[in-house]
RNA sequence: GGUCCGGUAGUUCAGUUGGUUAGAAUGCCAGCCUGUCACGCUGGAGGUCGAGGGUUCGAGCCCCUUCCGGAUCGCCA
């Protein structure tokens, strides 16, 4: 039988009643009621309902119809009919019409499948995984995916309205010094010698600038051998760009207009642009984290000025060690157990804090706190005033170091929004966070290193801290966040040689080191380098936001596993010697 | 590299203080059933309890090692 189909199953509607249709899918389940069989035949529009009847289709077609089983792949054509209106499926897109099947084949049969094609179920990820293929059947998953197309065609789109043009730039590359670890290739051609891929166009982009491409993009694959997370896989989407002759605000409105393209074209949601802008330094003192999430208040408070001479011995020792004391006030959350207080105090551990003093206001007026043999009303006060708390409320301490400080309070407000259903889920808050520092101490190596990467420039108000006080020294550098994701980075670049040397001077990669990794690009800098800067940000993390997935596995096609398996196709594997041998590579066991 | 949770039937899980032949639901197979839609009824098959070692008269359960999955800290310019 011919297994060319004219209609989706799931986009057949009243309308083709008295229609002949002919369709091709899966089977979703069957229910035999004895003279009757229903089918539910799948497709990528969805489900609809087939009925084979003897005295409809024939023994011969009936018969087939009482041998389909879960995922077959099935051909039929039949009639379009109304239901009676006792027999409508509310559940089901198609639930008003059926189809009376008159012809019918298998075109394939299916093993009884380790995963049950539906959204609900929910087997765990290994079987998951190992089964990708069919588990890319689920709707949800259809859905994710072909949302994701669209957001890549909407900014296609947009960036060649924007004048843009798409360059692809190498797989095969150089390894960086500084930053993530690389994906190493190695060369037959020239033995001992490495590829890498990249973890960002980073260079090539900087390189088509100088060639006078003006407005580049690209939606480009970048790898990163690191520890895989729920946001984080080691090899991901990104949508780089690269301008000349630009400000930040130059990129950043291009930018926007991409997200607010994007948001129109999926959500209908309308954003306000430009959007808003926060700096670095309020992101942490606030927020705790240079990606907050606000869509929920909950802001830090310095409590360290009052902590001096408080009376709490913990307090006072942590700032006369130069330590800080900050907190946050949980809103309506006075009435927590014991319990749920002891694991929000073990949260925190996770982050360095040593323990999680707490002050609870209760609704009667009374206070209590878990350091009461040392909490005077003066404290209280204090505290009441500071964090602006009100009866019924309760503050969390931190005394530490100020980055375990921040740290372990901006993961707490969000642990505590997150268990105390604080976050509306179809808020989008989306902004800039700008001005990050150009440098940071590296405690182990004992030195500076780029806080976005080495090629950024810094903040000309800045120039004068650059050898007097590099650590203070602020980057043309910023970060689009949304709902307390990083969506991605950009910066003004260097375009001096000169500035550039001094850069590597400043986060000690030496003038030979230098000459050796990017003697190239400092070489290219000579030739007349435009003013230019860019940005990148994540299609896989925008896609995982807009689709309300909680992991980028909803929606890359073929994610790795945490370890960076592929559980399907179980990679990484081992190699045959041969191809060992070819390339001039042993496989030496490591000492334990 | 660390911490936490998990691995028992195709799947999702339960499994008491270490004790007879390891259970349930669902799925699967067979039969019956002409309006089901989580169809129903009857019957049946289905297990390397992740793997290896140990303790014990006896281990799914206790101990050690290890593999795998998830979350997370470090890491992620």
């Amino acid at each position: 039988m011919n297994y060319k189909r004219n209609a989706y199953c799931g986009a057949l509607t009243k309308a083709n009643t008295g229609e002949s249709v002919h369709l091709s899918g899966w089977v979703q389940r069957t229910r035999d009621v004895g003279g009757v069989v229903f089918v539910w035949l799948r497709d990528r529009e969805g489900i609809v309902q087939l009925v084979f009847e003897e005295s409809v289709c024939g023994k011969d077609v009936f018969e087939i119809g009482r041998s389909l089983r879960g995922e077959y792949v099935v051909t039929c054509v039949g009639e379009v009919r109304m239901r009676d209106a006792a027999a409508v499926n509310k559940e089901l897109k198609t639930g008003e019409i059926e189809v009376f099947v008159t012809e019918a084949a298998i075109l394939n049969k299916s093993e009884t499948p380790p995963i049950y094609i539906d959204d609900k179920a929910e087997e765990n990820e290994l079987i998951r995984l190992k089964y990708r293929y069919l588990d890319l059947r689920r709707p949800k998953l259809q859905n994710n995916l072909r949302l994701r197309s669209k957001i890549i065609s909407t900014i296609r789109t947009y960036m060649t309205e924007q004048s843009f043009t798409e360059v692809e730039t190498p797989v095969l590359t150089k390894s960086t010094p500084e930053g993530a670890r690389d994906f190493l290739v190695p060369s037959r051609l020239h033995k001992g010698n490495f590829y890498a891929l990249p973890q960002s166009p980073q260079i090539y982009k900087q390189l088509l600038m100088l060639a006078g491409f003006d407005r580049y993009y690209q939606v480009a694959r970048c790898f990163r051998d690191e520890d895989s997370r729920a946001d984080r896989q080691p090899e991901f989407t990104q949508l780089d760009l690269e301008m000349s002759f630009v400000e930040p605000e130059d990129v950043q409105t291009v930018v926007e207009g991409a997200f607010a393209r994007v948001f129109e074209a999926v959500k209908g949601i309308n954003i306000q642009l430009p959007l808003p802008r926060m700096t670095w330094r309020d992101a942490m003192e606030n927020y705790g984290s240079d990606k907050p999430d606000t869509r929920f208040e909950m802001k830090i408070k310095n409590f360290t000025d009052y902590a001096k001479n408080c009376g709490f011995p913990l307090f006072e020792n942590c700032v006369n060690e130069g330590g800080e004391v900050r907190g946050i006030c949980a809103k309506n959350l006075s009435t927590l157990t014991r319990k749920e207080l002891d694991s929000y105090g073990e949260f925190v551990k996770s982050y360095r804090a040593k323990g999680l003093p707490y002050l609870v206001f209760n609704k009667d007026g009374t206070y209590k706190s878990s350091f009461n043999k040392f909490l005077t009303p003066e404290f209280a006060e204090n505290a009441r005033k500071v964090f602006e708390a009100e009866n019924g409320d309760i503050v969390f301490f931190a005394s530490d170091k100020k980055n375990v400080v921040l740290q372990s309070l901006g993961a707490l407000r969000c642990e505590i929004a997150k268990r105390t259903g604080l976050i509306d889920p179809n808020k989008y808050n989306l902004f800039w966070v700008t001005e990050f520092p150009l440098l940071e101490y590296d405690e182990e190596e004992n030195r500076f290193v780029a806080m976005h990467h080495p090629f950024t420039s810094w903040m000309d108000e800045d120039q004068d801290k650059i050898s007097s006080d590099p650590g203070a020294v602020r980057a043309k550098a910023y970060d689009l966040v949304m709902n307390g994701i990083e969506m991605g980075s950009g910066s003004i670049r260097i375009h001096s040689s000169d500035i550039q040397a001094q850069m590597f001077d400043l986060i000690g990669i030496s003038k030979e080191d230098a000459q050796l990794r990017f003697g190239f690009l400092l070489d290219a800098f000579k030739y007349g380098t435009p003013p230019h800067g860019g940005f990148a940000f994540g299609i896989d993390r925008l896609t995982m936001i807009l689709t309300g997935s909680d992991s980028l596995r909803d929606v890359i096609a073929f994610p790795k596993a945490s370890n960076a398996a592929c559980l399907m196709m179980a990679t990484p594997s081992d190699v045959k010697q041969d191809q060992l041998d070819a390339l001039d590579i042993a496989i030496v066991k490591s000492e334990e």
